[in-house]
DNA sequence: ATTTTGACGACCC
DNA sequence: TGGGTCGCCAAAA
């Protein structure tokens, strides 16, 4: 509490669960920064998400399943994090071609199993 | 306070 | 599919 108004999450809260959104990404699943800030209760946030993922220490946070909405690294390809990532993705079975995946249509069957409706936030 | 930058996205051609 | 524009938000210069 950095003591300001109750109202204000300051960033803090919305960080929190823009983190908890990418750790919910099943295995060998992935999305876009737009659909996490989404899931995160930040429609439109999705340079947030990049921002937070730019300041992540967590080594166990499974940022590999975040590309960009039209399903490229969001990395340039003569990167080591891109290749990081590319390697990271096949390990999950994800197919990546040229530095890209095949991005769902939007929400699979198996995305609304695990996840529910976009608006039940969990 | 203004400008630039960035692990972005929706549109348009 | 690919390239360029404009909008968006927060941080750093």
């Amino acid at each position: 509490m950095t003591s300001y108004r109750g109202d204000e999450d300051g960033g803090d809260a919305s960080r929190t669960r823009i983190l908890d959104a990418i750790r919910a990404l099943p295995a060998g699943s992935v999305a876009g920064y737009g659909h996490i800030a989404r899931r995160a209760g930040l429609p439109g946030r999705a340079r947030l998400v990049a921002w937070v993922l730019r300041h992540n220490a967590d080594p166990a946070l499974p940022w590999h399943r975040v590309l960009r909405s039209d399903g490229r690294i969001a990395f340039a390809p003569d990167t080591a994090g891109f290749r990081e990532q590319v390697r990271r993705l096949r390990a999950e079975g994800v197919v990546v071609t040229r530095g890209r995946v095949r991005m769902p249509a939007a929400e699979t069957p198996l995305d609304l199993a695990l996840w529910g409706p976009p608006d039940a936030a969990s």
